[in-house]
DNA sequence: CATTGCGCGTAC
DNA sequence: GACGTACGCGCAATGT
């Protein structure tokens, strides 16, 4: 291969186009539901040039949309193009980022094509005696080809130079003739994908031996009389002038005026942070490894511990005002085990103590720093650290950074960003991971598989991570002014939600064992039954072979003379709102009930006295602070935010949640919360009204919207004015809420018009809150706590209409999640300060569930009701309700 | 045989 | 398709 410098000449729209399509029966769709198989492959191929082929100059060349000389011409030109698809479309913007981000010029001239412009180019390039890549899928381009012109093969799959570049054999091997000739070859032959005409009657192998006859059209057409036989003479003779119009259109001009400089196209160091911010937003993750800077990271200096030297270190340790700190540990299935602890106090250095063999006097010395209370106390998922800590006998103090829940804040859409993310994202720092030293997935590794160095170098590198990351991670915080949401909100939680899981909830046992047996034998009767009255077995909770029963077996539509069935990706749905319309067959009803029995049993019954330690037979949740897009918690192992309530069955399993003897349990919940947020945000009169006077919402608004006094409103009416509040809050539409309430969508329509009538304020507050989404991207809540929403800004109207929602929404749910929480970090501090013995075991979303001795009942409600009300100040008051009783149910 | 995606249903 | 936020079950297809 030559020394010649390079220049790489993209064809844009070519790439965009095959990216796209290289995808398009399994495309990459990220978790906001955005496309993003160009993007894709666009990365793919930009990467792969600039690290492969380091050239010295590089362009990406765009058609714009506007008609060039060609459509002038020949107005049928490309016009068989199909129209680019929507999910295309919207990932040019977002191409067009990522080349700024790569700082590679961009040219995209209005009234000019990519082709022209990369042949004016390619033969300016010549004239400096560059080599020349062009990077496309057009074979058009093959008429460019020359010593020093090639095509970068997109489709190379060996490492083989000579597949690498498309050149003269090449074009010899694919159409029989040499480069010279594709102009005059194309224009015979035509070109059903630009529209080219062509001479009608001609295709690439009669082209290709004339061509190879004659040597070039011209010489053709001067002894067009030697042609034989005398039909190809005729057709060629008919269409010379489809010729001369195609070899026009085919011919890629060279001599573009005012096109750029081959100096301006200049190979710059691209933009590491915003690719990997990028990345990061459109999840293709995989790209963040390439493009982390390595090179330039000094070497560290982490120590692994010996014994004889540990007392010396500990004392270091403690000698600090902060430190940060890793328990690093491996969950596999086997069970859990702590490897080691490590430290760091100085960026680039770590201290590793090994726990894995002897280690009751490193313990004890590691407790003494842990517990000092004088000692800020940095980590990566503070509340799991807790958890590690608490199983060696160690009980962390002054907790004051959590690096987790700083990354989370910053970038919501990454659940539970892990150290190694936030590394690559804040620090374009490549840590090392016991994944990538494996190879294998985290719940697969065997402790036994690594070294200690392994797991020194791992565990140190997280503790300097984090170290490194505080100043990085509290700067972003202060500039998207979320510093007080971490440090007065979210870290004080973790204490919080550490204890609630650690107290855990009396679960009784025997009573959902009982349940178990008296829910079987139902269930067990209801499938026989089912069994009998179709005359087949099949799986019932197999919606697969249950929808070919109903539908083709049994034919149920049939019955009902519902025409339309419902079909999903993989057959008939058989989902509640579908079966909902023949629930009067008795066999459909008795396998709704089936079904609902069938999950209560399997999700609940069955599972949570699993799940219970046995022997406190207490239930301890796991919640998670940095999960959901909104700011509120979640709940897992068991989830216990959607134990059931509404069903009469459902609701016997909140009867299993029970307070110790002597106790009682008291649910204090917050009354229509998100519409009192609803109301302070968009100051509307009539809710405002309605709250500081302590109405009814859901009358006041079906008052308002079906013209009735608000004593004439029957509970029905109640119950849609209802829907439509709820509706408002998640920005429903006529259809839903015509599906949900039974009324016609010309009613939905013009309850909700009425609505936003009677309500100016809460229409204005939804136009302004799109409004400001649009133009900043963020949605907020009063707390400040921040969400990407690209989505409403998506060329796709479906997604736009769901970025909508979710600007609307975010606001809402997540200011009254972020009051919520303030009120737990309230209510743990005050019965704190007033020493009562009230436990707070569950939150769900606008409820608290508090365990306490009888004889504190009065001023543990007093308290809470306190703190509940007082979290934040809004424009309306804040109420909450309290009930207490010996079990959950009691408290409903 | 383990993992993953889907359909469905539970909560707020 | 069509109303926001979660988690988790069983089934069935897919990957090792």
């Amino acid at each position: 291969m030559s020394r010649k410098k390079k220049i790489f000449l993209i064809d844009g729209s070519a790439l965009l186009y095959r990216s796209f399509f290289a995808f398009i029966r399994n495309p990459l769709i990220n978790s906001k539901g955005v496309n993003t198989s160009a993007i894709y492959g666009f990365g793919a191929t930009l990467l792969k040039i600039l690290r492969e082929e380091s050239p010295s100059y590089i362009a990406v060349i765009f058609d714009a949309p506007e008609p060039t000389f060609r459509h002038v011409k020949y107005p049928l030109y490309k016009a068989t193009r199909e129209k680019m698809p929507d999910e295309l479309v919207e990932q040019i913007p977002l191409v067009d980022e990522l080349i700024n981000a790569f700082n590679i010029p961009l040219i995209r001239r209005s009234g000019v094509e990519a082709d022209d412009i990369i042949g004016t180019l390619a033969l300016k390039a010549k004239e400096q005696n560059l080599k020349t890549f062009i990077v496309t899928a057009d074979k058009d381009f093959f008429q460019l080809i020359s010593k020093d012109i090639n095509i970068y093969n997109l489709r190379a799959k060996s490492k083989d130079e000579t597949d690498k570049y498309l050149s003269t054999p090449h074009v010899k091997e694919k159409f029989g003739v040499l480069p010279e000739m594709i102009i005059d070859f194309l224009a015979l032959m035509g070109d059903s994908s630009d529209n080219v005409p062509g001479v009608k009657g001609i295709g690439a192998k009669t082209a290709e031996k004339l061509l190879n006859k004659f040597g070039s059209a011209d010489e053709l057409f001067k002894k067009i009389d030697e042609v034989t036989p005398d039909k190809l003479r005729e057709k060629l003779e008919a269409g010379y002038n489809d010729f001369i119009l195609s070899k026009y259109l085919v011919t890629i001009k060279t001599d573009v005026e005012a096109c750029h400089k081959i100096e301006d196209l200049t190979v710059k160091p691209w933009n590491r942070t915003q690719l990997a911010k990028m990345f990061h937003e459109l999840e293709l993750v995989s790209f963040l490894k390439d493009i982390a800077d390595t090179d330039k990271e000094e070497i560290a200096d982490y120590k692994i511990v010996k014994e004889e030297d540990a007392q010396e270190i500990v004392k270091e340790l403690t000698r600090s005002d902060s430190f940060a700190f890793d328990i690093t540990s491996l969950a596999s299935s086997d069970g859990l085990s702590i490897l080691g602890v490590s430290f760091s106090i100085k960026e680039k250095q770590a201290f590793y103590f090994d726990l894995f063999t002897n280690s009751k006097n490193i313990i004890k010395a590691l407790k003494s720093i842990l517990e000092d209370n004088k000692i800020d106390k940095i980590c990566h998922d503070m509340k799991n650290q807790m958890l590690l800590a608490d199983k060696l006998g160690i009980s962390i103090k002054n907790i004051c950074f959590d690096t987790m829940l700083s990354g989370f804040l910053l970038s919501p859409s990454s659940r539970e960003p892990s150290i190694s993310v936030l590394s690559l994202d804040h620090l374009n720092f490549q840590k090392e991971t016991f994944e990538r030293l494996t190879g294998k997935n985290i719940k697969k590794i065997d402790p036994m598989e690594l070294t200690k160095d392994e797991i020194s170098k791992v565990s140190c590198e997280n503790s300097d991570v984090c170290l490194r990351l505080l100043p990085v991670l509290e700067e972003k915080l202060k500039e998207e002014k979320m510093d007080s949401l971490f440090y007065d909100v979210e870290m004080p939680l973790v204490n919080v939600l550490f204890m609630m899981e650690q107290k855990g909830v009396k679960l009784d046992v025997p009573f959902l064992h009982d349940l178990t047996h008296k829910v079987g034998s139902e269930i067990y009767r209801l499938e026989t039954e089912i069994y009998d009255d179709t005359g087949l077995k099949f799986n019932i909770n197999s919606p697969k072979q249950l929808g070919e029963v109903l539908f083709e077996k049994i034919k149920i539509q049939d019955i009902k003379k519902i025409k339309k069935v419902k079909k999903s990706k993989t057959g008939y749905s058989t989902a509640i709102d579908v079966l909902i319309d023949y629930k009067d067959i008795a066999i459909v009803e008795k396998i709704l009930k089936h079904r609902s029995l069938n999950k209560i049993k399997n999700t609940y019954i069955d599972t949570l006295p699993k799940l219970c330690r046995s022997e406190t037979m207490r239930l301890h949740t796991q919640f998670h602070q940095a999960i959901t897009q909104t700011g509120r918690l979640s709940s897992t192992d068991p989830n216990l935010q959607n134990i059931p309530i509404r069903s009469k069955v459902g609701s016997l399993i909140r009867k299993a949640f029970v307070a110790e003897e002597g106790h009682i349990l008291i649910c204090a919940d917050y009354s229509q919360i998100e519409l009192r947020v609803l109301a302070h945000l968009s100051r509307d009169k009539k809710l405002i009204n309605a709250f500081e006077n302590n109405k009814d919402i859901h009358t006041q608004t079906a008052s308002l919207i079906f013209h009735i006094d608000e004593d004439k409103v029957t509970p029905f009416y109640r119950s849609q004015a209802k829907a439509i509040n709820f509706g408002i809050i998640y920005g429903m539409g006529p259809r839903k809420l015509s599906r949900d309430t039974g009324i016609s969508l010309n009613e939905a329509n013009t309850f909700i018009n009425e609505y936003f009538i009677t309500h100016p304020g809460v229409s204005r507050f939804i136009e302004e809150v799109k409004e400001s989404t649009r133009i900043t991207g963020i949605a907020r809540t009063i707390l400040g706590r921040i969400r990407h929403v690209p989505e409403i800004n998506s060329f796709n109207p479906r997604i736009k209409v769901m970025g909508e929602h979710i600007a609307v929404n975010t606001p809402i749910q997540g200011s009254a999640a972020d009051i919520i929480k303030v009120a737990m970090i309230n209510i743990s501090r005050a019965v704190k300060e007033k020493k009562l013995n009230l436990l707070m075991l569950l939150q769900e979303h606008d409820e608290l569930i508090f365990e306490v001795p009888v004889e504190e009942q009065d001023a543990s409600i007093e308290l809470i009701k306190k703190e509940m009300m007082n979290a934040v100040s809004l424009i309306v008051p804040l109420t909450v309700k309290v009930k207490s009783g010996k079990n959950w149910l009691e408290c409903e």
